[in-house]
DNA sequence: ACCTGAACACCGTTCAAGT
DNA sequence: ACCTGAACACCGTTCAAGT
């Protein structure tokens, strides 16, 4: 059924697009420190120079590609509901890509001018808009919801508990209890109260708190 | 008269405290993109090998110099006041030690369990314990701040206002403010609004106002 | 045990030559 | 205008040989 388009060009042109697409792909498996470019000529059969002459360096792939995943979950995100109700959502939304595509949560770290981190602001900025905050007020209150974000997303990102099995991920926070109880008392208290705690924790339920905790300090405002 | 010293030993040996302390003068003053490793063996006058003799790999070097940074910092910041008006010193003083040392912004984002984080960790869990904030209450408000805390340092420390001289850093906010300007006002109308803003823009201010957030939200737990 | 530095490995980027 | 892929550049890491 396709036979025309096969024979009139023997393979779809190269895009800025479909390069992000494969891109998200290579990242997803290998991550950020593979070997993306070549990894990219191989699934896409074409040179470096040709994926070079849509994209300016790396730099350029991996905001495109973090943007790609970001753009519509804040699209989506943002309904006309409630806005405290939309926050929680466009930051769970954020929460659960990184948690899919954690090179993502490195990223937005990396930029804070890259359109994803734009896009955030749009969307977190816009509802706090809606709830009548503006002006300064609302300039601090989106920095403080945006870095609160783009923070727990890098280390959650970065943590344990990013294993793609279960098994190894309750394996990797048994190890990080065991390390962690065993550190100088005297130095680190807290650290080792937390470590009895690791074996509940979830991230994503804590993530969430700290959203309600900027959210009932937004209403003071 | 430090003769004796001088003849029986040419040279300081080498020890991880004395390459970390050189580190952080070549990350200074190079940047982590730089080439962290031959700098050091110019300025140690040694070679690559002896360094790896007491540091493991890159990421060891760097997280030891983070904690050379930020360790005394959270000592220095952490009295026996008001434990809001000590998180705001806490949190001052690491954003000034990242608006110093930029690298530290982008490495404390890197590993959740380096001696630096837990030690953050330790500095506010300290404090939140002194407001009678204890069990899973605490480890989630800790979270919050700790995350809020690494978020804006890695955004501040990748943002522009980082050049050196301060006719750079307003030139540079100027050339954001007019990229800002020119986005398409369907997509961007926050990021807009944002860039009026822009000339007035104090990010440790602003930081810090987001910590006061933070406060009036944990109040209301 | 500690140091030396050449060699290696890795991966982003360039560029001359092709269609 | 777009693609090809070998060559280059950069910088962390290893390793055989030294003291």
């Amino acid at each position: 059924m396709t036979v025309e388009r096969r024979t009139t060009r023997r393979r779809d042109a190269l895009s800025k697009e479909r390069i992000v697409e494969a891109a998200i792909d290579v990242l997803d498996t290998d991550g950020d420190r593979g070997q993306v470019f070549r990894a990219l000529t191989v699934r896409l059969s074409t040179g470096v120079g040709a994926i070079y002459h849509h994209v300016a360096n790396k730099n350029d792939l991996l905001a495109a590609a973090a943007d790609a995943v970001i753009a519509p979950v804040m699209s989506d995100a943002t309904t006309d509901g409630e806005p405290e109700e939309t926050i929680r959502a466009i930051a769970l939304g954020i929460f659960d890509s990184i948690d899919a595509h954690p090179w993502v949560g490195a990223q937005l770290s990396r930029d804070p001018r890259q359109p994803a981190v734009l896009h955030i602001w749009e969307g977190i900025g816009g509802q706090l808009n809606a709830l009548g905050i503006t002006g300064a007020a609302r300039s601090d209150a989106g920095a403080a919801l945006v870095n609160y974000v783009l923070g727990s997303a890098a280390q959650h990102a970065a943590g344990p508990g990013q294993a793609p099995r279960a098994a190894d991920r309750s394996a990797a926070l048994a190890t990080l209890a065991t390390e962690w109880e065993q550190l100088d008392p005297a130095e680190y208290p807290m650290v080792r109260d937390e470590a009895a705690r690791l074996g509940a924790h979830d991230d994503r339920a804590q993530f969430l708190a700290g959203v309600d905790i900027f959210l009932a300090g937004i209403r003071t405002l």
